[in-house]
DNA sequence: TGTTAACCGAGACGGTACGTCGCGTCTTTCT
DNA sequence: AGAAAGACGCGACGTACCGTCTCGGTTAACA
């Protein structure tokens, strides 16, 4: 999950130490500048200033503006995250729309949820730790199809990935492409659609047949 | 669909004087330095270069990197387009998903395209004007819907927007976030699964009760 | 006493017309500039807008900023000037010093002046005029001299422009060079330094052996 | 002597490091630009090019022109300069006016020095270097008056200042005010007269009745 | 009185320089 | 030896003012 390219290499450091508390200060001054001026905004003088550490330091451990992003992409899927589980698909479904939509809504978090994205489209290494995340977090949202399956209110051979696509994506495309607000009905409709359309077996896997 | 709030007034100049012949310059010069080099590799040194345009004149009429995307964008707005029409609703959905699909797959227009959601990302004029892209191009499409209501193969009162972005959303969140390959079968699923979704009445309208 | 190289050619201009207004504005909006923010703040653009005379106008007709200044000291010079006549040297060199202090004491015309004379360190044609100008001024100052020497205050062959030069210049270092505060007491211990000097001989042209 | 409003703060630097040979190379320049060009002709860019510093390096440490002109005042002004010792006070002035004329019919030095005359018309800043500047030459000439008065050549009470003045002022006053040459017959006459006049007791101070 | 030439308003443009911001590298000093 | 401190190179930004050019409308001398 971690960078697989460049600098930020903390997995030796023991926690704890200097090394530590530097790393948790600058991580945190990320995200609040994140939040506070946008990607845009996120430099790595205003990073060091506000969290005490010398920018050389930064530019030696975390090599730049982007290092700084993927290092808090990195932590923030460290979060033993899991999906909901509310007994039905349907229901996990819906849930899972709903927590989208809470995330986006929530002004902090929000703001550099949508600041990450951005700077996905600036740096290549900060796309690379978002698809990761991302990846990841599919990966953890499986479950909810297999139990469905298991329940027998899916077919088997459904692509969970898919799944999970068709539920978040149009929140995501009002968020950043139509920049439409967002509301719970929008996230409740998405999971509907997406629950019918597997339902119908359009999900299914082209080697499931 | 022309920037409401600032300078790029070009609609009072007489066409084919050295006014319009520099728009055009810039313009172009725009695209292909979009194409070339991302919206992160966009720059008015640059364009002023490659369209032979004085930098002072870019920032005069252009005010800067967003006013040339927003122009670029206007532009890109005023070609015509018109959504697909097969003479049956599954096969509209299909042929607008094929669509957005070739769009990015382009090398160059899709990089253009890409980059100018990049940009919408960096600058609020920018993201204005790609709103209103987008805005102009789903009003276009309701055609597709209001067609399949009244051959009967929709219940009236089907949410247009709803079911184009059901369409194609999945499309641009495998493209901007989680940055998977994009492939035929990709573009076909997310159609079907929006005409399952909305054959199963999912996007109708709340007033439609 | 007109610039000899270049455009500001008034001279055929029939007076009363609207050129002779054009000028007139022009010329006031100048001084008011320079005035009010000095030399370095007088702008081509600034004129126009004050004289409600457009850019294009000014930059034909005067040619520019230099055109400018040389335009008003030229008008300055034109005024008639004639230097004091109290009926004894030491009181006519008290009273020209006088004047001078005066001249720039004053806070409209003494900005204007002082930033002529800034003007001409910037532009040859400025330094010019103002050569002209003082030469003139010079001139007409050898009377207080010629009148001295006909009452007998001073020998014959005495120069007239070495005298003038002795009361005024020590006026104008402090005021440009060493930047000091002028006041009566100065200018008048200038213009007796100069009568004593004058009294010894030393200013005897070299021919009148 | 050295600037004391603002950021050419160089006392601290260490001697020898790289900082101090950024200084040297800038200084250089700035005294060729300033032969060259004139203050006119002084630009950061022109000076960032000769010396081989970057421009942006320049306006951080000396702040846009005036902090280079002002800057090379100061270094002029740290030459330990002392006045001419000839053994007579009439000597004495003589040697003080052949010296400023000197310097200034000098091509390169003369240029150098007019410039810095001419900046002091553009920049507060620069006119203060250089009113501090004359003010220290000043004060090292009183020596000139203090060692006639010692020896009963002038009487006690006698303003340097006002004799000093009344040797320069003539010289400049040709030099930037009627732009007439200069030579060395006219340093020796404002020599004489300041003579005459200190003999005559015109400068005696106010408060040594 | 009509014509025509000179002048002026209007504004886009090329061009030089300015002063600033942020990035990332490098040296110097301190501990 | 390695981190703090900070100067520096570098690219780009956005602005001010300069001076030029073209176009179109007005004015005013002159036939």
């Amino acid at each position: 999950m971690s960078s697989p390219a460049t600098q930020p290499d903390f997995g030796s450091a023991r926690p704890g130490g200097r090394t530590a508390r530097t790393r948790a200060a600058v991580r945190d001054a990320t995200l609040a500048e994140l939040a506070a001026h946008g990607y845009r905004g996120l430099t790595v003088d205003g990073v060091a200033e506000r969290s005490g550490v010398h920018r050389t330091t930064v530019y030696r451990r975390w090599g730049g503006v982007d290092g700084l992003v993927v290092d808090a992409l990195d932590l923030a899927g460290e979060d033993g995250w899991q999906p909901p589980d509310t007994g039905g698909f349907a229901g996990d479904c819906r849930a899972l729309a709903a927590e989208v939509h809470r995330s986006f809504a929530d002004p902090a978090q929000g703001a550099a949820s949508a600041a990450v994205v951005a700077a996905s489209f600036q740096s290549p290494r900060a796309a690379e730790a978002l698809r990761g995340f991302y990846a990841d977090r599919n990966a953890r949202s499986e479950v909810i199809v297999s139990r469905a399956v298991d329940r027998g209110e899916l077919p088997a051979g459904t692509d969970a990935a898919a799944v999970v696509r068709a539920v978040v994506a149009p929140l995501f495309h009002r968020l950043f492409i139509t920049r439409e607000p967002l509301d719970a009905g929008v996230a409740e409709q998405a999971a509907e659609a997406a629950v019918a359309a597997a339902l119908a077996g359009v999900f299914q896997l082209p080697s499931g047949a």
